[in-house]
DNA sequence: AAGAAAATGATTGACGTATATCATTTTTGC
DNA sequence: GCAAAAATGATATACGTCAATCATTTTCTT
């Protein structure tokens, strides 16, 4: 019933405990025959090391630091509350998490927060990798030190990073598009389209997923122009107003960017019946009062919360040299007023 | 940087290792004085006892138990498969997890699968809590014994387990509502409702919450009487045949239950262009084609993987005497065409 | 076959907690 | 103030792995 511990393992094999151990180690100078001896008696007993006893055995605190951007959005609160929610967790498993804070969306602050951590020995590093999409030299250095690097959020190019949680974007724009489409229930319409930055792969991505669906499958709805706001909010209000004034009726509005209070606000003054169908994206109090409201009808939200956790477990399994958990895809949830999380009320 | 130890504490405190220990490990014996002085120095140093240390001194290997339906469903066969993923991960933790798995639907054969565990001092048992509504003597027996009780997908009353794991399930019916109120674009409709059994609790609740929010905010969609079709294939085909003869035009169709074989069947034959926008629960394999080929618009999942995941978490966590891990609310993820999970591709 | 190199065996001490034993001190009741 | 009871201290072992040391054996080289 008790699992084989290493002491089986070599006693099967006929080799010594320190010989089992340079195998399954791989500290080398072992002859090929007693490799495979060893080898053939972990297969048999179903040998694997007792992580407790091994984290014991180092005393080994992992390391990690997570590189966020600041509170600027509740997008990124979200993110900050649930690694001070995982805290006690984390210290009982051993492990020591620091938390970088760097200026929202400014790729130039990010590098500089990552080259800090340059010669700390971390064993694993997560960030938003806002911005970051040009080569980065504190990556690589961190790489070659064997900081694990996994990237929230937004993505920088594969060969720079162990891995990506996040949610597929073009899937999210695709399921934007449709959900759209759905809503016109056959009818032609007319589409306004926002974005934070273009320059940004997550915006950009959502954006080319939304024109697919609707050009393949809603040829009657028409598609604006991107309208480009920075995520700021007066940006993203003044654009509006100018274009709901407009004599073209406008049944649908998808902003694929971040902070949507200029949006909402603009959409209460001039849609006071809630007749246009807003799809925006992560689920701030703004846009919970909204879609009570019927303002926005569906947010999508990627749920920091779980990228989170995952992010955790993922570095905690790498630096034990284990696979990592088994993973179902990520995929952001789509809230309606109906169905939104009973914190947030 | 290192976590401060026991003995770090005992020797704050002024008192011996034993004392300490004593206090933390609540034996009892310890004058009101020493206790004061001992968590006083766990609080002033932060003192959380080490995991792994704990773990390897009582060489526990938690005794987990699932019982689970039998893979008679795609649904209960994901379950089966995840925990199959887990088993690495649960091995190496010192979890040893029996399977047992039931008839479907069939309450009887739960309740003595359950009363085999009686006895088998399990630390925890999670089990689908599918028709068992009435109080059950099993249940009370294992958790007289002290183990802990999970259910999944589909609860018992309250009082007779210790956490649930699963979907709102009025909160879903309400999303079947609201997706299909959109779809219609302001015209009137009539939506044809299934489901297994409206003695199952999870299926009476999707379509309580789906009658709510169609009579509230769309009162030109009709809604018919509801079809139950003891999830068979067979029954159900027949059943919407007969409907969609009718005169009335059928504009929604939505599934509170599972098993959509038989309903994908009779759209392909009677829709065969997709005019119905239909709405079903879990994501089959069967669901992933009718979504590809527009039979099935949108597919609300319970995601059993995760389920599966956080049943796991949280009887390891009480087990380990913690609390349990953050972990946010469960929604059911909303499928449409176009943002399937590439595994089922 | 002698010497060098490689491989193996035997053993040990951490790591931090749980748990137990036994001796000693302090407190309590009367 | 004395005996009994309660509390505390001191100490030891086990858990399984990691990492190290040192002695010994086997294999290779020429």
């Amino acid at each position: 019933m008790k699992n084989p511990t290493l002491h089986d393992v070599a006693a099967l094999a006929g080799v010594s405990y320190a010989t089992a151990d340079r195998v399954v180690n791989r500290r080398g100078n072992v002859a090929e025959k007693s490799v495979r001896k060893v080898n053939d008696a972990v297969a048999q007993l179903g040998y694997v090391r007792n992580i407790a006893a091994a984290k014991l055995s180092k005393s080994r605190h992992h390391h990690l630091a997570f590189v966020l951007p600041d509170k600027s959005h509740d997008f990124f609160g979200r993110m900050h509350d649930q690694l001070a929610a995982a805290a006690l967790h984390l210290k009982t498993a051993g492990v020591v998490l620091d938390v970088i804070e760097f200026e929202a969306f400014d790729a130039r602050a990010l590098e500089q927060a990552l080259s800090g951590l340059i010669g700390k020995n971390y064993d694993g590093v997560a960030f938003v990798g806002q911005g970051l999409d040009k080569f980065s030299t504190s990556l690589t250095a961190l790489r070659a030190e064997g900081t694990k690097i996994v990237t929230l959020v937004s993505d920088v190019p594969e060969n720079n990073r162990d891995h990506y949680i996040g949610i597929d974007n073009v899937k999210a724009g695709r399921t934007a598009g449709r959900l759209i489409g759905f809503s016109h229930g056959g009818k032609p319409g007319h589409v306004v389209l926002t974005a934070g930055s273009l320059d940004l792969r997550d915006h950009s991505d959502r954006i080319n997923g939304f024109r697919e669906v609707i050009e393949a499958d809603f040829p009657n709805i028409g598609i604006s122009e991107v309208i480009e706001t920075k995520d700021q909010a007066e940006l993203m209000q003044q654009s509006l107003h100018q274009n709901l004034s407009d004599a073209s009726p406008i049944t649908a509005i998808y902003n694929a960017g971040a902070g949507n209070e200029g949006l909402v606000r603009a959409l209460r003054e001039r849609d006071p019946d809630g007749a246009i169908f807003c799809i925006v994206h992560e689920l701030s109090t703004t846009v919970c009062d909204a879609l009570q409201d019927g303002f926005v009808d569906v947010a999508l939200d990627q749920r920091p919360e779980i990228e989170m956790n995952r992010a955790l477990a993922l570095l905690q399994a790498i630096a034990d040299e284990m696979p990592p958990p088994p993973s179902p895809e990520l995929i952001p949830a789509i809230y309606v007023r109906d169905n939104l999380p009973t914190e947030m009320n």
